[in-house]
DNA sequence: GCCTATGGTTCAATGATTGAACTTAGTTTA
DNA sequence: TAAACTAAGTTCAATCATTGAACCATAGGC
């Protein structure tokens, strides 16, 4: 049976030490490819070979990419044929809460990256049948979320650390907003 | 005055041939820097120094990167002072549409990479006071979006390239579902 | 004149990405 | 039973990007 070998997936700087969710977030699914990794496993493209087909990948990095995503908790590796040992990988529950943003972020590209001819890949609602325009809401009112009405503030684990430095300071002089 | 020099903020392999909204998404903001950037503009981290203080990137860097997400029209670069020139750097509408959804993404890590000691950064959803936890809706219903109510479908910009070979295989073979 | 502040630029070293060739294991075809 | 085929990776050299430190330029204050 073939084994990933233990390569470690080292990355640039990492995002780890900052204590931000969103660092955190980026820190697992940051990186140049993984989105579309992640776009793909959703598409139903989930084999190796499919990967690289579509995405046009070199085989080493996106061996890499796969053992991070699993180790980050994001997608899992099973087994679809045993006898040739052959495997396939699928979105974990973690995973698949990432795709509403995805979309969300598909949507924006369409607004405002959109090429002359149309969005190329649509989704539909199949709740009400409608074609997706996605909007980011608030669960307790449901109202709309854009930047102006939002105010941040410093959490319960709040402090002053490399990516946090100089908001700290700034969120200490409007919490009081 | 200063100019910023004419780096082409090159990056590895481009996915604006990838007939795909995300894939041209990610051409303007999917490297790993970026979205931290756009996360400090928006909490009123704006210089240059103070990007670089709070980051903790190497300011060469942080050059291409304001050069990149200006280009991409995400970023605009205004005078704060003109006797000693100085800019800093703000977030165009196309930028502060990107807000919601690092929010999104902030949240999802708040749920899945949570440190121990609790989120750093909180955000309060000014119109109705209570603390944000944003949901990602259909438009039309108001039904919340997840992986299995969404069925995708090739658009009118549909075509089999770089980054949708095997999808658009797939896609024709579901599409009448 | 010299020091400081701010916003960059330059450059060498390091680390990541690319692309092609190779390996492994089992299965089908001849 | 050997040769060819398939799918999933591994290996490696060349290239490209990132890092971190030192430098530069402009202007103001002392």
């Amino acid at each position: 049976m073939m084994q990933l070998s233990g390569v470690s997936a080292l990355e640039r700087t990492s995002f780890a030490d900052i204590p931000c969710s969103l660092a955190r977030s980026l820190e697992a699914i940051g990186d140049w490819w993984s989105p579309l990794i992640l776009r793909d496993l959703f598409l139903g493209v989930r084999r190796f070979g499919e990967l690289v087909e579509d995405l046009g990948i070199s085989r080493n990095l996106l061996t890499r990419r796969l053992v991070a995503l699993e180790e980050a908790g994001i997608v899992r590796r099973e087994p679809y044929e045993t006898r040739p040992p052959r495997y396939e990988y699928a979105l974990t529950e973690a995973g698949l809460e990432l795709v509403p943003i995805l979309v969300a972020l598909t949507a924006w590209g369409d607004r405002w990256k959109a090429p002359r001819k149309g969005a190329p890949i649509e989704f539909v609602h199949t709740d009400c049948g409608h074609r997706l325009r996605p909007r980011i809401v608030c669960a307790d009112c449901s109202g709309e979320i854009s930047h102006d009405n939002l105010r941040p503030m410093p959490g319960p684990g709040a402090r002053a650390a490399r990516g946090t430095k100089v908001i700290a300071r700034k969120l200490a002089g409007t919490a009081g907003l």
